[in-house]
DNA sequence: GTCTATAGAACGATAGAC
DNA sequence: GTCTATCGTTCTATAGAC
């Protein structure tokens, strides 16, 4: 048996990724997490509290995976640009197994975090940006110095399409199967990374091109 | 001054973009659309017929445009497989232009879309694939016959990925432009809808690789 | 077709016993 | 630290006057 407080973090994450975050009832939780109705007030002081406990306990693992393996690149290779598909394995990698393991209610979290990355709710983009800000620009700037020739202004727009990508990647779990016929096995965790990485290093490395007229 | 009906729908299309859709009571609703408590039910029978009329509203004239695009390449070139910037740009430029038309309240649209493209709810997800069902299979097809010598689960994987660095983009408005401090203006339609295809083509085009090993 | 009024249920949060 | 009980609020939906 888990704890309290655990056991409320397991059912909040489940639910709050499957409903919504205002769909799901602190009724809710309590019920699936077997305790009760007051337990969530008085460990996580209100609701809001609660989503910000649900978000770190699997943010803060993530990012310093991410910066752990940036790093140990960097000394690798010492002063040199890293190369661009190690940094986005960096990034992508912890993500996406941790998105694939079911002992972490892994796609669970990555929709929840789907969700609140388009929420234009202020409280959650301060959340957001409390908890992605430094390892994002840490990310960014070793992006810069992979691609030195890339304009600032492509890249900024190539690592928003990246973002994209990988969240949308990360959240969908049953629709590529669906479409795909089956063909597409979205608990391949190696295989997705694999991929993700070429697509997006593919996309980060093209020539920047004029404009076109259609 | 619009009809109650259309003031409803964009009231409704505004808040369910901007809180979410179990975040905003009918009330919420009805006091921006200055109609009646009433209104709602009567014309759209209840809060799951409003939103349903909310989607199919934009949806279907979207949809319409790509399929437009798409047979006007076919109809040019006859029988021969289609240009993939062209494929790509007839998917995308729709969505683009329509996401930075205030008149068409896009932004908020998207963003609604965005956020009930990962929502596990069934019901949504019916109705979504009632309502890109078709286009998007006829895309995948056009994305074949343009990428023969590409397998399909790889075909299947990287349109996901698409879809991804599309609806993100798509979603989000003021993320981008405050990453790049100002750098990137997130209102330029037709810069936007180059770079995506552009960024989305080369990720396309990429040769298979096998896995390789970290 | 538009209103008022309200039914009936669920919500977040808290007080206070143990 | 965990419980019961409940307050005050808000919700969707509908009944029925006009």
């Amino acid at each position: 048996m888990v704890d309290t407080k655990t056991a409320i973090l397991d059912a909040a994450e489940h639910l709050f990724s499957s409903k919504g975050f205002d769909a799901t009832s602190l009724r809710d939780i309590n019920a699936i997490a077997q305790v009760n109705l007051a337990a969530v007030n008085y460990h996580f002081g209100s609701k809001d509290g609660l989503i910000q406990s649900v978000l770190e306990r699997r943010i803060v693992p993530l990012n310093i995976e991410r910066l752990r393996l940036l790093d140990q690149c960097e000394a690798r290779l010492g002063n040199d640009a890293l190369p661009l598909n190690e940094i986005l394995e960096a990034l992508i990698a912890p993500a996406v197994r941790l998105s694939r393991d079911p002992k972490a209610g892994g796609e669970d979290f990555m929709r929840l975090l789907g969700r609140l990355f388009i929420e234009p709710n202020p409280k959650v983009q301060t959340i957001l940006e409390a908890l992605f800000g430094e390892t994002g620009r840490r990310f960014i700037k070793a992006l810069k110095q992979s691609l030195p020739n890339l304009p600032e202004v492509e890249l900024f727009w190539r690592v928003n399409f990246a973002t994209g990508a990988m969240a949308h990647t990360l959240c969908d779990t049953s629709r590529l199967e669906f479409i795909s016929g089956g063909v597409c096995d979205p608990n391949d965790a190696e295989g997705i990374i694999h991929r993700l990485v070429a697509f997006i290093a593919a996309g980060m490395r093209e020539p920047v091109s004029a404009t076109h007229t259609l």
